[in-house]
DNA sequence: AGTAAATATTGTTGTTTGTACAATAACTAA
DNA sequence: TTAGTTATTGTACAAACAACAATATTTACT
């Protein structure tokens, strides 16, 4: 181990910021927690603490989650780094977000740690948060909404068996525009769906084919055909 | 000021690498430094070094740029960051890489502080880098490519006035497949260029017309019409 | 059982965009 | 003047897109 020259640039502190997405009632809502320690006690705050000395992001990003909400298993990614010197009231912590999409129903969370308070928040409902949080939510928000065009996560928020109708109204949402029904359904024919038996119930109405994503198929028209998603 | 209450996390190190791209001889050429200094002494790597203490991001990226090449007036881009904990020898050091596209001819680099030279290396010819900076470059020039096929930045690889035929072998250079001549023109269309009646000259066959792009209209359709750039 | 209401689903048509390839024009160098 | 080379335009067909009409299926109500 070589001597360490330059001591003094060795006060910083890196933190990870988790936002995790889901859909409820056809509106993205994201994952908060209610903040039980100062600075910034009792006020909302995206999911996220200081990484161990050792310990690899990706895996500091699940831990930090787990800890506070008890969300595991989720898929988080690398979104953008924000290190304003004057971010944090205790000292120089430069932060990651990261990102995951979960379907809401099938997950269980729960207030743990520091966190006094763990619940789903409507995106336009967002109070004012802990830190710069709001900078962040509203900057990984926007790259969600890019992702949607270029690659299939809208299945990682939809339901695993869903209609036709909540995959539109989801892209309608998200890029603000509304889409003719019949027309949408031409342009994702090459998304490969498995198109089940099942139908919607508790409806007044015609109800609707469930379908489901065939993400194995879909591996392998992106990798031995050029396929390309996009929207 | 609150006092901190966990010194024990304030240990860790920021650092920036900036991944400067050009274009020559219709190739990617990336921006490398030879290190005077160890760890990793002779090494050629990535332009990069640790954050101050009171320093924005952007603003620190510029300044060690500066410092290692005198390369200055380019626009940044934050990348990704990588944090493994064994990334570096001397102790935690979490690095964001950034990444800036230029016109070689008109950049004037030279080797400055600790960087004991200063060269582009075309990207099939990049040697075994210090640190992770393989990786680093590695997953940046996978996003250039990416970014390359819905952000107009093919023309600030470009020169300023460059003849159609040179746009169209920067994108099959960099999506890797060939692409028709006359379809390709047809497909630029609804981007703002600016003819010129200036042509190539010292060719030895027909010379081609020079064209440049037209940011300020681009800025206008982008915003009034809804255009969208995609390749 | 029959019917209205609501939504799902399929079709039709005209327009735009994409692809393959042919034809022509413009310039250099000898 | 001509051969060689490349730029540029044109044509014809196929595929994708957009607007809208028409039909089918189910629920809820009478």
């Amino acid at each position: 181990m070589y001597k360490i020259a330059f001591d003094d640039f060795f006060n910083y502190s890196f933190s990870l910021d988790s936002v995790i997405f889901g859909l409820r009632n056809g509106e993205i809502n994201v994952l908060l927690i209610k903040r039980a320690l100062e600075p910034f006690k009792n006020m909302w705050a995206i999911p996220g603490d200081l990484v161990y000395p050792d310990e690899d992001l990706s895996n500091a990003a699940e831990r930090i989650l787990f800890e506070l909400t008890k969300l595991n298993n989720v898929e988080l990614h690398q979104a953008q780094t924000f290190g304003h010197p004057k971010r944090h009231p205790q000292g120089r912590v430069i932060t990651s977000a990261y990102f995951a999409l979960v379907r809401i129903e099938e997950f269980h969370v729960e207030a743990s740690s520091w966190a006094e308070e763990v619940k789903w928040v409507p995106f336009h409902e967002i109070p004012e948060l802990a830190f710069d949080h709001n900078l962040i939510l509203n900057s990984t928000f926007e790259l969600l909404k890019k992702k949607l065009t270029y690659e299939p996560i809208c299945f990682d928020l939809l339901p695993k068996r869903f209609t036709l109708n909540e995959m539109q109204q989801l892209y309608e949402y998200a890029f603000g525009v509304e889409m003719d029904k019949a027309n949408f359904r031409k342009k994702i024919k090459p998304i490969p769906l498995i198109s089940h038996d099942e139908k919607q119930i508790n409806v007044k109405h015609r109800p609707a084919k469930l379908f489901s994503f065939n993400s194995d198929v879909y591996e392998k028209i992106t990798t031995t055909e050029g396929y390309q998603f996009k929207m």
